[in-house]
DNA sequence: TCAATAGTTCAGTAATAGCGAACTATTGAA
DNA sequence: TTCAATAGTTCGCTATTACTGAACTATTGA
């Protein structure tokens, strides 16, 4: 069983959350799953055409790790969430702001 | 004579922006930068403690690169200024939002 | 002309991104 | 139960990038 490392709301860093969205494909996951609400990595949600699986992993943790997304087991898959809540209480206003500009 | 590479402003990309700023260190610079509202790199004004020349050197070329400074010579000096308007024209609101929550 | 100052560039090392291959965990079916 | 399929992670590799001190360039002023 793999654990996930998430970040309290608190450790949540303004670098750690630029660094993060500062990759076109992070940005556009982070924006997917808003949109969806709801997402499953890898091949199903996320809007990344021809990446490896190892890359786009890679991806998912490092907005894991910043504090942007929550992930949690569902049966085989993975289920990724926008942690809203906790980046709007430390960061009013940024995530709106910078996805209102992301492709 | 060194000619910097400043990107004009439809150049400038969302990407590249948080890059730039996804470093505490240039943050900081930025934020400094638009308190004194004009600044000379390195020792003088760069809230940098202990930080070699050439790193600084090379934020800076970061910053300029990703659009957010323009540095033109001043005597021996450069002289940096952040592209306020630039910005704001590509990503309104973007830079006040983040510039919040800097240190 | 020469020393002092401000920055850049260079070379080396350390860290990180991206990839395929191998591995782990869960589901569902024989 | 056992085995194939699926979803992700981890590993090993290579290529790019960051950080640093040392050397270099450009400008000023004595």
């Amino acid at each position: 069983m793999v654990q996930f490392v998430h970040p309290s709301r608190e450790d949540i860093t303004l670098a750690g959350v630029l660094a993060a969205l500062a990759d076109p494909m992070r940005l556009r996951i982070v924006k997917s799953l808003l949109e969806q609400n709801d997402c499953m990595s890898c091949t199903e949600a996320a809007p990344c055409p021809g990446m490896a699986k190892s890359t786009l992993s890679n991806h998912f943790r490092i907005l894991r790790e910043a504090g942007l997304i929550q992930t949690s087991k569902k049966g085989v898959q993975h289920r990724n969430i926008v942690r809203e809540a906790d980046i709007n209480a430390r960061f009013p206003g940024l995530l709106k702001t910078i996805l209102a500009f992301a492709g």
